[in-house]
DNA sequence: TCGATTTGACCGCT
DNA sequence: AGCGGTCAAATCGA
């Protein structure tokens, strides 16, 4: 799956598991490199899950985040923040909430609630604009099988199913969705799964959720 | 001192 | 041959 975040210089914004970076390589066709890292729990933990990290080419502010394979080790206490530590996501939303956009051509959802729910600060000083800035992205399902995943009903999902925002970014999409295409406020906790059974005109119209 | 990053080499695929 | 992805030695830095 993809994610976009842009993350202002630093780079993207910590998605709640620790990276180790192995690689960088130049790719054709592309401004920037594309930078590779592995859960760091690679070898202590046999985590298998990689992601890929570029720097969009139009704009220099927003990474692609490719995510490949699945986490099997248990993000650190440190990278997910309990909970009540952080803003609660209507916070988010309402401060974010004109920066979600859709992209029709390419089936992407860019929600910057997402996102804020993504960055989770922990603190109040980096809440904002930082925040802000930061946009995931989610597309519709890819090719996860070339990648020899294990089948799954919502393949897309993969990347997400430990994500420790997930939770977040489930109740960020229940708030933004509060037109009657959407008949249950509470979903099941797989956000993917919530995603894509979404009204299909959900997102196709900007103007209607952001007047 | 030890884990993380950098960076050129290396490898498989097309 | 060229490209994308990974390895690993050198380097960095807390």
């Amino acid at each position: 799956m993809r994610v976009s975040a842009a993350g202002g210089a630093e780079g993207p914004v910590d998605d709640g598991h620790s990276w180790r970076k192995y690689g960088q390589k130049d790719i054709l066709g592309a401004k920037h490199p594309r930078g590779y890292y592995r859960c760091t729990h690679r070898n202590s933990q046999g985590c298998s899950a990689t992601k890929q990290v570029q720097r969009r080419d139009d704009d220099t502010s927003v990474f692609d985040v490719v995510y490949h394979g699945e986490h099997t080790c248990r993000p650190s206490a440190a990278a997910a923040a309990p909970a009540a530590k952080r803003p609660h996501a209507q916070t988010i939303l309402q401060s974010l909430s004109t920066g979600l956009t859709v992209n029709t051509d390419t089936n992407i959802l860019t929600t910057a609630a997402a996102a804020a729910a993504a960055a989770a600060p922990l603190t109040p000083e980096n809440r904002s604009p930082a925040v802000q800035s930061v946009s995931p992205s989610l597309t519709s399902p890819v090719a996860s099988d070339s990648y020899g995943l294990a089948p799954s009903p919502c393949p897309v999902t993969t990347g997400y199913r430990d994500w420790p925002y997930a939770v977040e970014l489930q109740e960020v999409v229940s708030a933004l969705a509060t037109g009657p295409a959407v008949a249950e406020p509470a979903i099941d906790s797989d956000f993917m799964r919530y995603y894509f059974e979404f009204d299909p005109t959900f997102g196709m119209d900007q103007a209607s959720l952001f007047p």
